[in-house]
DNA sequence: AAACTTTTTGAACGATCGCTCAATTTTAAC
DNA sequence: GTTAAAATTGAGCGATCGTTCAAAAAGTTT
């Protein structure tokens, strides 16, 4: 934290997050939070301020990650649709064994939090509505490239997703492999409203 | 809890529930459901054995009240497909408004829960799977009847409406009022895959 | 109404919670 | 090399956590 501080702030900021992801706001303690970045609890709250300074943090470092792998998908392709279509893929698929929890964090903390955390459940929600954006924007230039059918907007499209992954995910959890997520995924962007 | 112990023991678990949805399993306190379910803890230990003993039984009673639910919506109706359309807008739409969490409590508790409490998470597991499977035998009826084409399966539909519930549950808490969630339920039942 | 069983009570246990702050160590400035 | 500022440490605060259990109260049996 004394010089470079950036370097390491993040990747204390990535370690709370992962810790946060897997276990939910209310079930993470700052001891756990201690053990894994690594801090003892004056620096924590010197640097954060408090549990919720530190997981507001969290928040802003998993949605920036998420809308930076969007890029990335869209970097491999020609297509805005199959860019998406990889990205539900990941976050459906992938995130099921490879990441900290097989849910959407923000989905998690949105359904996690009340009134009592009211910054924190704000914060979520429009991290939510900024990766929609990402969505419809995506969308638009699918329409424009005439991949896509324009009789629905972009923002209504992209609410579709939005959807469909909170929705799929909770199965995926649920179902285990029983789920056919992969097929469930081509269905989504083949049949209507695509 | 002495004679005439299964009315009150139902009213119990009944704020219990209540309490448990609105806040999670880790948010909420044997203090806090001591308050609500006026019990003392002895009383409490002696009857549910323990913090998650009680929550497994929320999480029946949820269970319970939302199959009972969905059959009062059948009995109401001689359309299986308005019977299941009207119970999905009780559960989006009302319970935003109405209910301790406009959250279903079984996929909250399925984002919530980790391997720590691997009872409980399987209880909620087995629970949406059992609803899913009341939602298939609703739609093979609609399907006898002519209601619905037979070109996917009672359970390959029943599992769109899962995945359909769980997505607008949140989006429903993420976007409050400006979600636009009756078109979204018609456009449901009349778009693809019905 | 005495004897016995069952249920309820609530003080209190040890553990852990989020967090503070005086003391110490590290860094930067001269 | 000295000094001032900044960052880090970790013991420990008061509060609350889930839970226990001896004592009291309520119910049942005879």
């Amino acid at each position: 934290m004394r010089k470079n501080a950036k370097f390491d702030r993040d990747q204390v900021v990535n370690k709370a997050t992962d810790l946060y992801w897997e276990k939910g706001f209310h079930a993470t303690s700052m001891r756990n939070l201690q053990d894994v970045i690594d801090m003892r609890p004056g620096s924590i709250y010197a640097t954060f301020g408090s549990k919720e300074g530190l997981f507001k943090e969290a928040l802003k470092c998993y949605t920036q990650q998420g809308i930076a792998a969007l890029h990335a998908c869209r970097r491999e392709t020609s297509s805005p649709i199959s860019a998406l279509q990889s990205f539900v893929k990941m976050l459906v698929i992938d995130s099921q064994t490879k990441a900290p929890n097989g849910m959407c964090m923000l989905a998690k903390t949105v359904a996690e939090l009340t009134e009592d955390n009211a910054e924190l459940l704000e914060e979520a929600k429009n991290s939510l509505k900024q990766i929609e954006t990402e969505f419809a924007l995506l969308i638009a230039d699918a329409q424009a490239l005439g991949e896509v059918k324009q009789n629905q907007t972009p923002r209504e499209l992209a609410r579709y997703i939005q959807i469909q992954i909170s929705g799929l995910r909770v199965y995926a959890k649920t179902y285990g492999q029983e789920a056919p997520l992969d097929q469930m995924i081509e269905d989504m962007f083949t049949q209507y409203p695509f």
